[in-house]
DNA sequence: CCGTTTTCTTGTCATTTGGCAAGCAGCATA
DNA sequence: TATGCTGCTTGCCAAATGACAAGAAAACGG
């Protein structure tokens, strides 16, 4: 397990010299988790990042019922975390888990902040996902307004179709807004369309 | 116009001490806007960020059919900027326009680059800021999830109450991810219930 | 004050989505 | 093989929301 890929990573948020990435990079420690294993669970203060070399995870929490609903789906070349817990040291109500087997690299929240105070390009490095993640976040919600479920589950296809291979339906379906159901339906009718 | 609110806001998202903000002060300018300002539009690369001291404006997008659909409101004592065309310096696809006469503190994009690089607890306030932002955004996402329109109608009243006295119906309900006309659908069967 | 425009409401009907329950299929395991 | 378990589909009907159009009410500018 080499950290080619965190290199790369790293250089791809914010272009920096390599010896800069790789210095960034030794502060990462690899962590593997197993298929469904729940590694972060909701009410500590989440106190470590994970940057994906492989694998599928999800962020939920759960709702008044006691019903699961995906916040997110954390592919290859992410970084999972919940940013309010880690950066406000509040206590998540979000809950991670592995939906497949996973090669991650772990960084906690001192180390972190030691590459913020001390190397300027972590700093922009850290901003720019903050950034990037943040308008993500904001298309999505704009989905969520202008689409109807049939085309946010056509979009999704098209931008993380991994997580098809990984996640149940009803996963997905709440990602989505859904219901289980209703996804079912939907995909009954786009193969009739087809 | 003094700038002991703009100290205040600084203050509240990152305790500092006051000499300090008042530093970061100094690099922020009055400005005004009247009652129906389109004081941002699309297309352009977003080089100016408004802390608002007084007012209430919204940002907003046109959707394929030409409609308007308003992305997010900002009241008193919040930053208003598209975050992603700021800080990438890529053009935004964000409209902003005054929603009443407003009273802000502008400050640009090399300035706030300036205070960036020169002052720690300007980092802090900015990371905190994008966190909040992120944190929030998440909020409303998970409610467009988990609630129907009228929860959400209510919870804007009761986190937004100003709005109300300011925007049009059609503006709220696409903010909402509603037509106009369910909106007041939803407002008629609410005086019926109570 | 009048006339115009915008905003808001309402009616009718169609579409989308949900709730619930039943059934089926795959899959692990005793 | 028998037995659950989970995931996915489907039928039936209800509820939520939208599309379109008409009209009432309010706001605005001269």
């Amino acid at each position: 397990m080499n950290k080619e890929k965190l290199h790369q990573f790293i250089q791809n948020i914010l272009p920096m010299p390599l010896d800069k990435a790789a210095h960034i990079a030794t502060y990462f420690t690899p962590k593997q988790f197993d298929k469904n294993d729940h590694f972060f669970k909701e009410g500590k203060i989440c106190s470590t990042s994970y940057f994906i070399e492989e694998g599928l995870l999800r962020s939920y929490v759960i709702d008044l019922e006691g019903e699961e609903v995906t916040i997110e789906f954390y592919g290859k070349d992410l970084f999972a975390n919940d940013f309010l817990s880690f950066f406000k040291r509040i206590p998540s109500k979000q809950n991670f888990q592995a939906l497949s087997d996973c090669t991650t690299w772990a960084i906690g929240y001192e180390d972190l902040q030691l590459c913020f105070h001390t190397m300027p390009e972590f700093r922009e490095f850290g901003r720019m996902m903050l950034i990037t993640n943040y308008a993500r976040l904001q298309d999505r919600m704009l989905g969520m307004i202008q689409h109807s479920a049939e085309q946010r589950y056509l979009h999704l296809i098209q931008s993380k179709p991994d997580i098809f291979q990984h996640a149940p339906l009803k996963m997905i379906a709440s990602y989505l807004g859904i219901t289980d159901t209703s996804l079912s339906r939907i995909r009954k009718d786009l193969t009739k369309k087809v």
